[in-house]
DNA sequence: ACGGGGTACGTAAGCGCTTTCGTAAGCGCT
DNA sequence: AGCGCTTACGAAAGCGCTTACGTACCCCGT
């Protein structure tokens, strides 16, 4: 009988139904074994009763977990929370959680995190961001995520490889090629790199797109420019001031992603450098506030919130012998802040 | 004894350290009746043995619950995920994990979100948005909620009255007070609105700020343009074109948050209209971007990480017998967005 | 008519923890 | 010495669910 003011259990819902409790949660869960008859009537007096399952209680018992664990760089970042977005909205439509985390860009709070969330015993992991140069935390992370899939965890990354798990991947080096040739196609020869941190796969995986295009138009890696910052808008100031003071000959500015270009492009206007007409600038991601900018700004677009669903559900399927990869498309887009170089 | 490949449990911390389950329980929850002698004793095995509490058990047997819900509107929208980065570090440092939802601003289909953050047990609920206008769905909201509490469960709400829960309130109505305010001393006396949509409370509290600044300075609220939109980019840029056909006298727009701000500026622009030569700009929250913006925006400022840490705060206390409100500060941010009304 | 095999359902044993209750030991008091 | 009181700890009863196993029952072939 109904417990006053408390939420029914599945107790409740057997005995109305006038089956056992296996027979209940059978039917419930929607498992073999059981006549479509009485899985309709336990079905619908769930409904009667608003019946939820308990989700302790459920994976205490070993059944389903329902929850995912998200880590990602920064939540407030757009890159990340359009990936969120897009991560929410299909555990939504599954009836899942998302549990999320953010690691700062440190790799060993990330570490710390992503124990904590196996610890915590969800059932998916997804994992967002750059890859971190550093073996060691590589390495570590590996082993954790490995021996959490070997106790039926499951796992997805997103722009990370080397992880040894399911993962949607962008071609970050093609996009990198892409901006390069875009720039150099507008006769630009002094470029210069507002990078992301040194550590980070994601730098290194762009900027190798960006100095294979130069090579194959015949400049040097050695004429190329590149100041290391972090991935924000602050690093983008930063690194465009040291550009400005440094290398005055610069035509246009790679920003490895948008959040730094937008930083690029706020340092040039205060310095009252005027863009595309003195100096181009692009970014990378194409994050929704990219067409709002003033200039607005020439990028690469990656589909964010498509690679957060994406990456569920690969985790949602069963796990794999070898992990998946999803490429995903990229597109330059090609707006205000970028024009042919000056001619001196 | 220890299982192959496992997380070690309870009773091998117990076992370990020479306790019952019943002293190694009490011991690492930090409750009294265990000599400290003991308790130090059980905490280092633990630590040894890497051992972390199994959320699941935990709640099941009806210990403190470890995780917090929190629903907004939208995850890729600035305001909330600002707001979503400070609930999410103090989470951390408090060992809790951050369930998310977002609603998509539909009334109904938040309700269900909450309802299925109460079925599963999550043992605190952040709501944070506006509020809206429908009495049924507020009133639906409420008597949700306080189910909830008294059945143990601890709530706050951002930037939502009228819920009978504790609430961190920004003062919408002396923000807009303060923005209309410093348009007329511009000069401005033909200002039009971009609010969003009319079924907020936020709009309508933001909006009376506005019309009580207009008419403690003799102007009457008829001579103020309104027209509603919804709180995003898009919403700000149809505002925009809907105000220069239908009110081309406007010298001012008031956008009543900064992502529509941000929609209005990129169509002033792509129709070439000087800012704030032509037409000044506000917005409202300051978004970290909003200092990026050319023109940069001139705005209100709203402490949002803080106060995602305020309602954390608020909900980790225990509850009181009325609900607790925290006013948050706010602060006129001029920037280059406004200016001088043109002397036509 | 009878045994074998499959299907539908019930019984009961946990999952890993918290907590109530009970007990033994130690204390101060008369 | 005997009493009650407090303190430190252990035994065991669940929390609400899933699932291995057991038991009816029915259909089939012979």
């Amino acid at each position: 009988m109904p417990r006053a003011g408390q939420r029914p259990r599945l107790v409740e819902v057997a005995e109305r139904a006038g089956v056992s409790l296996a027979t209940a949660s059978r039917a419930l869960a929607g498992r073999e074994g059981v006549s479509t008859e009485v899985a309709d009537r336990v079905r619908l007096v769930a409904r009667e009763l608003g019946y939820v399952v308990n989700p302790y209680a459920r994976t205490l018992a070993g059944g389903a977990r329902s929850t995912v664990g998200l880590i990602v760089h920064q939540v407030d970042d757009p890159y990340f929370s359009e990936i969120a977005a897009g991560v929410i909205q299909l555990a939504a439509e599954q009836g899942l959680l998302v549990q999320i985390c953010q690691s700062g860009r440190d790799p060993d709070y990330e570490l710390q995190q992503l124990r904590h969330l196996i610890a915590q015993r969800v059932g998916i992991i997804l994992i967002s961001g750059s890859g971190y140069d550093d073996p060691r935390v590589e390495a570590e992370a590996r082993a954790e995520l490995a021996a959490f899939q070997d106790h039926g965890g499951r796992v997805a990354a997103i722009g990370r490889h080397a992880l040894g798990v399911d993962a949607v991947l962008p071609d970050n080096e093609a996009g990198g090629h892409a901006l390069a040739a875009h720039l150099m196609d507008l006769g630009h020869r002094r470029i210069a790199v507002a990078a992301g941190s040194a550590g980070l796969t994601t730098v290194a995986d762009r900027l190798a797109g960006v100095t294979s295009a130069l090579r194959q138009r015949g400049l040097r890696p050695a004429d190329l420019t590149v100041v290391h910052g972090d991935f924000t808008r602050g690093g983008g100031r930063a690194a465009t001031e040291q550009i400005l003071n440094e290398h005055p000959e610069t035509t246009a500015i790679v920003a490895l992603n948008d959040a730094m270009a937008i930083g690029v492009l706020s340092t040039l206007r205060s310095r009252r450098v005027p863009v595309p007409a003195r100096i181009s600038v692009v970014g990378f991601d194409d994050v929704s506030v990219a067409a709002d900018l003033a200039p607005s700004l020439t990028t690469i677009r990656l589909p964010m919130t498509e690679m957060g669903r994406t990456a569920l559900t690969l985790a949602l399927k069963p796990r794999s012998a070898r992990p998946r990869r999803r490429a995903t498309g990229h597109l330059l887009v090609v707006r205000d802040s970028t024009g042919p170089a000056p001619t001196t």
